[in-house]
DNA sequence: CTGAAAGCGCTAACAT
DNA sequence: ATGTTAGCGCTTTCAG
């Protein structure tokens, strides 16, 4: 059925004797059109089958009305938050999205990024890979005037907007929670001090230890990436430790949920023994036992702040060089509390 | 720098006093061009730093090399492995992607597919949300000959090709091993039997009961959703069940995880006192306790079959309407054996 | 092997 | 309030 030609505006222009420009700025609703012929027009539309071209009206404007995200996976719970609030608001704003993701790697960024600067995005929201050490691949973007918005991992120069959490606060915090459920001798299971999440992460976690008068030992620290062996690498170091860590900041919570798994395989119980609190707050966090204490991460916030700040700059109502800090807050399950919460840590019932 | 505006195939042409078709071609690398033009042409690009232009591209050439794809979310693990699939077929083949999400309603399905629809892709690959009844809203891709792909939740029909694993097969593994293990009174925890997957899983279920001599049993099966509540009832309907089950065949490993910890909180063991197995080798499944006796769902296979599929389809060198079954496996851990594995159901040495 | 020229469908001056 | 017209950048006959 109806395998037939597309219909334009020409078409339906001639079938309603009037021009083709009228019936583009109907279809606009533009304000010099008369009431009466836009409804002739829209009519005519539906009747017709008439769909726009994005080709024709995007070579024209010379604007694609398309903006490009880059992250590093899509497998965590947050980045497909962030990514959800992202397509909210870009979605209601007529943008489409074009997804890529790095794989941790910068080399496949740096293609991502060429790529999208080929397809002329109309602006950039991103988070680093891994491995990327500066932001060359990204200059061609604000050469152009191509506005780019950083979110979680981001370096900072005086082109780009950024939207990030206060890792160093959250850092902080989770490592105060735990010298406050009587830990002295904290470990710290993190990822390269080159990202600035880590780094910051990193900061908080040295202040709040120094701010309690214990001392900050290189040999506390565990540096991986964030695969399952990783977790298991670090429970393994952790383990030969002497002595032994009563407490272990992990800054992912899947990589905590594997060291805690394995922390348990050779005997050592927790949080007894060793309390952990992770990062992210992932669904994982509430499965495990003990259930995990975490940092919250606000992925839905974040995307729709990165989208909104983003189309604002495309619009050029919003200027770039904003740090934005989305609140994130501590969240305290079994896994770090002095007195262990029964069972998995939730209240529960016995079996009659 | 260099804000200049954009280089055209004109400016190329004038620079090297050819024809502007000429460079087009060199472009496309046509064979009738010569190797030195070639070269000359491909030096300028570079030189001038010219990006061709997609939109007059497209809108000359009636496509838009780009792939929409639809899913019911993008939570999981098996979708974005799916995903990730897609990405690498679609990407070395040169098509972009658009992702939309239906956050399992029909109706926002419908408003994606109409929205894509419009952006004319080239071809559809979707898995139908939940309450989806029928593939009307399709009807407009299939009547202008744009293929589409279902995958995983799929209705079939006479225009499209669906890819999917033997879910019927593979409930009947999952219930079998339980059978083997012991279980006599298996209850089966799954969603709205109106789609297909898990109307084949207990199918398959049902058929390894008959084939064991058990009876299918109504008040053994709890139907609910993909969300934590629905784990949480899942198991209050089970303790209630008189006599308690002693085996559960759940088919989803999210779902299995909370069932599992509920029950557990209620003084259950597992496997001991009852067997599940989950569904889908989500993340969860290696890290809970014990460790989730699951069905391996080949999500990258599955992307890639389809994504692969369905670009022979738009080249118009495969025929549509094709039925490809995707291999999956039972993986066996601890939740289903009878003699439970140590710990965490995986070998340990117990700490000096 | 290369060039000339038309046209994909739409929008935005510039008319009226 | 509506029409005319040019042109966005590319590909592709048709001619040489």
């Amino acid at each position: 059925m109806s395998n037939d030609k597309e219909v334009t505006i020409y078409d339906i222009a001639k079938k309603l004797n009037i021009s083709p420009a009228t019936v583009s700025r109907g279809l606009q609703d533009h304000p010099s059109i008369s009431k009466k012929t836009k409804k002739r027009i829209a009519d005519m539309v539906a009747e017709m089958g008439y769909r726009s071209n994005h080709f024709a009206r995007n070579l024209r404007q010379q604007q694609t009305q398309t903006i490009g995200v880059i992250v590093h996976e899509l497998n965590s719970h947050f980045i497909t938050s962030v990514l959800a609030g992202i397509e909210k608001v870009t979605t209601e704003a007529g943008y489409d999205l074009i997804i890529a993701h790095s794989s941790e790697s910068a080399v496949k960024e740096a293609s991502n990024a060429r790529n999208l600067f080929h397809k002329r995005v109309d602006g950039l929201i991103a988070s680093l890979s891994f491995d990327t050490q500066n932001l060359d691949h990204f200059k061609a973007f604000t050469d152009k005037g191509v506005p780019i918005v950083f979110f979680d991992r981001v370096e900072k120069d005086d082109s780009n907007t950024v939207v990030v959490i206060d890792n160093s606060r959250a850092g902080y915090l989770a490592t105060e929670h735990l010298v406050s459920q009587g830990c002295r001798r904290i470990a710290h299971i993190t990822s390269s001090l080159n990202r600035n999440v880590y780094a910051d992460r990193f900061k908080g976690y040295s202040e709040a230890l120094a701010a309690h008068g214990l001392p900050v030992l290189k040999k506390l620290l565990v540096v991986g990436d964030l695969s399952e062996s990783a977790g298991v690498n670090a429970a393994r170091k952790v383990l030969a430790m002497k002595p032994r860590p009563d407490g272990a900041f992990v800054t992912n919570d899947f990589v905590a949920a594997v060291f805690m798994r394995t922390l348990k395989e050779s005997g050592v119980r927790v949080p007894q023994d060793l309390k952990i609190v992770g990062f992210n707050n992932d669904a994982i966090a509430k499965l495990i036992e003990p259930t995990l204490t975490t940092v919250n991460y606000p992925g839905i916030d974040i995307g729709q702040i990165a989208a909104r700040n983003l189309i604002d700059q495309i619009r050029g109502v919003a200027e770039p060089n904003q740090s934005i800090i989305v609140p994130s807050d501590l969240i305290v399950r079994g896994s770090s509390l002095e007195k262990p919460a029964h069972g998995a840590g939730r209240s529960h019932r016995p079996a009659p």
